[in-house]
DNA sequence: CGGGATCCAATAAGATACTG
DNA sequence: CAGTATCTTATTGGATCCCG
């Protein structure tokens, strides 16, 4: 694949870049995307709080409950607080959420190529 | 735009996903992909470190450093050092290095559009 | 159960000084 | 100039406890 470089500097370039640092700060941490995709894996009916903190190796309830909230914020996800007893949570992607599924996706194949480049040295 | 999600959970689905651990533990953090596509915008001559330093704002050069040191280890760009006194080092893409730009670009573009989801609320 | 609040340890990152 | 090392501060994240 080749992608062409400008030879000079073009004058939209840098300030677009002010959008991929919004990109960063709200998706660019070890979690974000990874919640994403985890829910977009799960048909609606079993993305429960706890159903999640099991499935994401690592994270913490606070760090998952403190990402989902965020996401949330930015209309990613919807939170839904089930009839039951005790109480449980559910979440799901909004259709804006999925629009995220790509770029997600993308990052996953890029993971899955860089681990075997990487091995080769 | 619908994306069809599956009804049960593929087996696939999850495994991969450390993939996108990997891609994100790497590239998660707030610089590494906008360093890419800063050098990706110039032309090669004027990618020096100092550039890179002032042009990138809010980044130190201890940061811009091990970023760059990460990137190079990671084989996304090259590292030049240029016959000049006092020393100047370059930096630039690899070919690989530069199959991250359309996923930096795309993470552009929805950083973009969320400007204005999120400003409409 | 979901998720704040608090406290504490671990980590990241700024400032500064120093070298090839 | 391009880093590295050191010191110090700011931020993160885990553990625990509590409440609706």
């Amino acid at each position: 694949m080749h992608i062409k470089r400008p030879e000079k500097t073009s004058p939209e370039c840098i300030p677009n870049l002010l959008a991929l640092r919004d990109s960063l700060e709200l998706l660019g941490g070890k979690w974000k995307l990874l919640i994403v995709l985890h829910i977009s894996c799960r048909p609606k009916e079993l993305q429960h709080f706890k159903k999640l903190e099991k499935e994401i190796t690592g994270i913490s309830a606070k760090m998952l409950a403190k990402e989902l909230k965020t996401l949330e914020e930015n209309k990613i996800v919807t939170r839904t607080i089930q009839n039951t007893r005790p109480v449980t949570v559910t979440y799901a992607l909004t259709a804006y959420g999925e629009s995220l599924i790509p770029i997600a996706r993308d990052l996953q194949q890029w993971g899955l190529n860089h681990r075997k480049i990487i091995k080769e040295k």
